[in-house]
DNA sequence: CTAGTTGCAAAGAGTTTGCATGGCG
DNA sequence: CGCCATGCAAACTCTTTGCAACTAG
């Protein structure tokens, strides 16, 4: 699969690209390349690809039935944990040493291991709790 | 909403309650308790009212379409945040001050404030590693 | 009694798929 | 030129909803 590097698909991963800092759900993404000639089906057939070939995260957020998905940026994300933040959709990136030392505190403790890449927590994020405030 | 204690709300929290170490989709649940005289409808309602009350969790799991549920068992849930072993379902709890330490550092390094009740860390449980290694 | 709850079937949202057409290399 | 990707519409899955019948209190 993905074998042509067809116009659609350097479009849709560019805009992830672009955007790499929040998860965006497939209409979100199809409405804004709307004026790129790509189907709603393309868009979904191009992220599953991204997906199986480790180029882009696919999230589920509770409370919502649609996936969303998110560029993965390997220099900022490697190792990492994410904070999704329920009020403005952006993801986060925990902190290197916390991660480390969380993953290994919870091996040790209970002999889980945590799949980074697939676990994500949910907050509110600074800026978000700011406004809440107002 | 869920003012009469009909009889299929209570098997329907039965099941949820001794299935309480599990996450389990509506079809799940509605396939266990189909001797009982209780509709799909009704599950999904039930589970809507129950979880708008506060008594179960209502969870996604990356790569299924399909939404999860589980009992809030208080007296071991609270305050810590949840491991989901992805082999077999099942949830776990982390330890209590492992959670309390991760939640400071985090909203202190980031001001993130993270919800537990809300996130999950997807892995592989000790007893799920030890089938993988056979 | 009577408002809450149910079962059924139909509708709805999000996603996937079959097929014929079009385009990358 | 051949296979891959696309657009379209239909199919599919999970969930919600409208309605008439039923039932808990």
């Amino acid at each position: 699969m993905a074998k042509y590097n067809t116009e659609q698909r350097k479009k849709l991963l560019d805009y992830l690209i672009s955007n790499a800092d929040s998860c965006l759900s497939a209409s979100q993404i199809a409405e804004a390349l709307k004026n790129e000639d790509i189907s709603v089906s393309a868009v979904y057939r191009n992220l599953s690809d991204l997906e199986k070939s480790g180029r882009i995260r696919k999230l589920s957020k509770s409370g919502s039935r649609e996936s969303f998905y998110q560029y993965i940026d390997t220099d900022r994300c490697k190792d990492r944990l994410h904070l999704s933040c329920v009020e403005c959709g952006k993801l986060f990136h925990l902190d290197n040493c916390i991660s480390k030392k969380l993953l290994e505190e919870v091996s040790e403790s209970d002999g889980f291991a945590i799949n980074k890449s697939q676990s994500v927590l949910y907050g509110v994020c600074k800026n978000c709790k700011k406004s809440d405030e107002v």
